[in-house]
DNA sequence: ATACAATACTTAGTAAAACAAAGTATCAGA
DNA sequence: TCTGATACTTTGTTTTACTAAGTATTGTAT
């Protein structure tokens, strides 16, 4: 089945926003890092493409979920080291994480219910 | 929050396909009567308006999802009555059903996971 | 009877989001 | 030295839900 690529893509619209704000909430961290932390937290079901990340930070810090500050390991901006964006959830990103959060559950369960039925 | 309406329509990506072939595979419907059902058996949380269902209709027929015949209450096509068109699952659709809901499943239950994590 | 709501279908245009693909650059290891 | 992992950016494409408008019939309330 093709489609079922075309299906699975279309499950993650808004999720992935709410994924990555959930784990910027546990820790903060820059984008690759993230990639890679969500491939683990969803045990590789979740695998995205800078493509697809950094966009989500983008949007993200323009709605102030997240402020961002380029930084080094060492210290040093731009010394010997690949400059690196540490993004960090605001109270606002919070909020809006647990509002989400509720949104989703309840949708999810609604799913759920029309799945489950025998009757229409 | 205006951003809220933004989040609920996204999670709906994919999904209202889904449970558009959830109702006909209990029983063949016309549009109409579609969204009404999908009202009752989400208990009002999913509320399509024409424009949304009708072309997810014509994509699950375009796909070979469902199969359609004009029909009218009484026999008599276009006498009198508003003709409806009345949507029937095919084989084909029945295993994309089924198909679809293993993934939602597994997809919510990988969301939910990561949603769940203290660490990150 | 007349207006209005509900029923019933159609279509054009818009917005949002994930993704593919390409580019740039640094760093570690074979 | 060359490859792969790390790290960020941007452009364009695809898919889908929705808005908004239009057409037409049926039933109900004024």
């Amino acid at each position: 089945m093709p489609g079922e690529e075309r299906f699975a893509r279309q499950l993650k619209k808004g999720v992935l926003e709410m994924l990555v704000l959930r784990l910027l909430a546990a820790q903060p961290a820059h984008g690759y890092a993230l990639i890679v932390r969500l491939r683990a937290a969803s045990g590789g079901q979740l695998d995205l493409k800078e493509g697809t990340l950094y966009p989500i930070l983008y949007r993200l810090e323009e709605e102030g979920c997240i402020t961002s500050t380029w930084d080094s390991p060492d210290g040093r901006a731009g010394v010997g080291k690949v400059p690196r964006r540490v993004y960090t959830v605001t109270d606002a990103g919070r909020a809006a994480l647990a509002q989400q959060t509720e949104i989703w559950r309840q949708f999810a369960a609604c799913v759920e219910q029309v799945l489950g039925r025998d009757d229409g």
